[in-house]
DNA sequence: CTGCACCTGCTGGAAAACCAGCACGTAGTT
DNA sequence: AACTACGTGCTGGTTTTCCAGCAGGTGCAG
């Protein structure tokens, strides 16, 4: 009956799980070498077990050590995430935080990508009615 | 010289960041009547005045109370933001990002804003070569 | 067997965050 | 002037966060 929210996470507990959203799937070890600022490997350990306790994360055994994952699916956390910088940055608006995007990956961006996202939208387009 | 880093700030000072951003400017009062579980009044301000101090946020006065307003502008917060979501929970694939935003979007977006979306897009493959 | 390299569980206590309350100051009103 | 409503500065103390260290378990190499 935890929250579940993301918002109540303190400093460390936050980027923990910023890393192991971004990674997937993590070990205490490997969490401490993400970690900016990286405390003792024991004290990333004591909260890696509070996140799990908070509900956040849950473990698995891979050989004898413990392997953490989210308890929220990614895809649910990718959606709540945009959401708040939507609402927070670009006001609601997802053609401001489209343009924005643009500008940002600008570099990375391949025609075929750019093809891609302009079917996706014709496509909503199309469905939209 | 301070840091600025959002990611070091602590969960209270984060909200209230995000309330600033997402107001552009706001006073004690406007920012404690929106945070979660609001705490008193004077907390609130002692915790702007720790911002301030930290270099997250100015103040100017307006008739006799302050109004703090974001000391990075919105432009800069908003790209990092957005990069942070990005490399965070979508591998840094703007594709997938947009894929996501339009679902999450969906029902508020109306045909002009879509034809609007594709039009960036189109505009940025053009430039792309 | 001994030592080494991992790992886990658990702890107490330092440090930071968080908060409410008090003192005071400035209008505007009665 | 006295009262009210609103603002600020500053404070000490509780609570939460954060951390390092210690004990102990397992497996493998020498």
């Amino acid at each position: 009956m935890s929250k579940k929210e993301l918002s109540t996470l303190s400093r460390r507990e936050r980027q923990i799980m910023d890393i192991i959203y971004s990674r997937g799937t993590a070990s205490a070890t490997e969490v401490m070498e993400s970690l900016p600022d990286a405390p003792s490997y024991s004290a990333v350990r004591a909260l890696l077990r509070v996140l799990e306790e908070k509900g956040h994360l849950r473990h698995k055994l891979d050989g004898q050590r413990y392997v953490y994952s989210p308890t929220v699916e990614r895809e649910r956390a990718k959606r709540s995430a945009l959401q708040r910088v939507l609402r927070t940055f670009f006001d609601d608006s997802a053609e401001d935080a489209v343009a924005a995007l643009l500008d940002i990956s600008q570099e990375s961006l391949s025609d075929d990508e750019l093809k891609r996202m302009e079917n996706l939208i014709k496509q909503a387009r199309r469905e939209g009615r």
